[in-house]
Formats: structure tokens, C-alpha cells, sequence
DNA sequence: ACACCGATTATCT
DNA sequence: GATAATCGGTGTA
């Protein structure tokens, strides 16, 4: 069952974001569909957040996306080399994002494989923001489109998902001072 | 097991 | 000129 566009639009990223472990999440690029179980994901508060870009309200031509009205992508390119998918979500105006951080491949494992290590054996767990990307083959030409699309969208498990969803501080963000250690970071554990 | 480092570019100072 | 929502390889243990 797709997710609409217009759940994304409350302003709650962080419910938003634990919500989010346990979708599946799809991609169709280049008539390849693939798919994966969302395990990990961040929430990024808005002009509030010194982890965000958009903190202070900054405005520029990589976070305008995340300004406009919740339920489309926001992709940037990450140290130079790595694409990081993000939903953006809230309401216009309120630019919050979700980031999708790690994936179990569900369909196109072969596809996945291919794309990550072009031969070598596949990881079960497709963990890291840069390889969730790069196995769903999501690139620049993928930033601000529409959830409703069928590029990339994403979709409620079938039956409720065994586990349960432990929050922790996000990766990578040392500079944002205090909000560094906000539990934003949820991680699907299985039992 | 963990630490270090190079790759590579948009964005900001 | 420095930094960044990262990753994979290499080195030491």
C-alpha cells in the first residue's frame, strides 16, 4: 500500500522519522524497480536544528527543496562522492527532512548487488546513507520529486513488522553543538 | 577489533 | 581556503 504525499506534511519530523523504520521504500530508474526495508532514518528539525541546512532559515539553491510542502526528495551530494536521500516533510514553508539512512533489499536484490559492488557479494544490511543511494541507483536527477511519483516512492508493509525501534543521537554531526546529542536517529532492532 | 586516511565537490567564510 | 548528514581501503593489534 503507497504512502501519499500528504503524510508527509505534518510538521512532527521526529514521530515522522520513527514512523519510517518498517516502510518499504521503492525506486524505478532506468526500468529497474527495487526495493528496500527502511532500518534506520534521522529526523532534521527544521531552522531550529543547527544539524539541519536549512538552520538560521538558510535559503540557498541545494535547501530550497526542503522549503516547499512535505512528500518530495531531497538529494544532495555528500564529502563530494556520496548522494543522501532525505524526505522532505512538514508544511510549506517548514523545511524539515527525514534521512533515510539504511535499507534491507527486498526487490532487485541482483540489481542492488550489481550497483553496490559491481560483482562481490552483498551485504544483507545496506547500512550508510551513501550506499542506500547507490543501491536504489537515486542521483541528482532524482532531487524534488514527488513521493506520488513513480521514480521513487514508498509503501506500508504488508503485516506489521516484528522488532522495535531504539532512538539514538545522529552520525556525523558533531558541529551542530547540543543538538548533536537530540535522539533523532531511529534503528529498527529485531527481537 | 579499531584508527586513520584519501576521494571529490557544493557551500559557506 | 575550510568544511561537510560518507565510504572503503589499509594499517596495526
Amino acid at each position: 500500500m503507497r504512502i501519499a504525499s500528504v503524510y508527509f506534511q505534518s510538521d512532527e519530523v521526529v514521530e515522522l522519522a520513527r514512523s519510517m523504520v518498517g516502510m518499504q521504500l521503492h525506486s524505478l530508474i532506468n526500468g529497474q524497480h527495487c526495493s528496500g526495508f527502511i532500518t534506520e532514518t534521522e529526523a532534521y528539525a527544521g531552522i531550529n536544528d543547527r544539524a539541519s541546512h536549512a538552520f538560521g532559515g538558510r535559503l540557498t539553491k541545494r535547501t530550497k527543496v526542503m522549503y516547499k510542502a512535505g512528500g518530495i526528495t531531497y538529494v544532495y551530494l555528500c564529502y563530494g562522492m556520496h548522494y543522501l536521500l532525505n524526505i522532505v516533510t512538514g508544511s510549506e514553508g517548514n523545511p524539515h527532512a527525514v534521512l533515510i539512512r539504511a535499507i534491507l533489499p527486498l526487490v532487485g536484490k541482483e540489481i542492488i548487488q550489481h550497483r553496490l559492488t559491481k560483482e562481490k557479494l552483498l551485504s544483507i544490511h545496506t547500512d550508510g546513507p551513501g550506499k542506500v543511494c547507490k543501491a536504489l541507483g537515486i542521483n541528482m536527477l532524482h532531487n524534488g520529486i514527488s513521493i506520488d511519483s513513480h521514480e521513487v516512492w514508498l509503501e506500508m508493509a504488508d503485516k506489521p513488522f516484528e522488532g522495535t525501534i531504539l532512538s539514538y543521537p545522529r552520525i556525523g554531526v558533531h558541529y551542530a553543538g547540543a543538538d548533536a546529542l537530540l535522539p533523532y536517529r531511529f534503528s529498527w532492532k529485531e527481537t
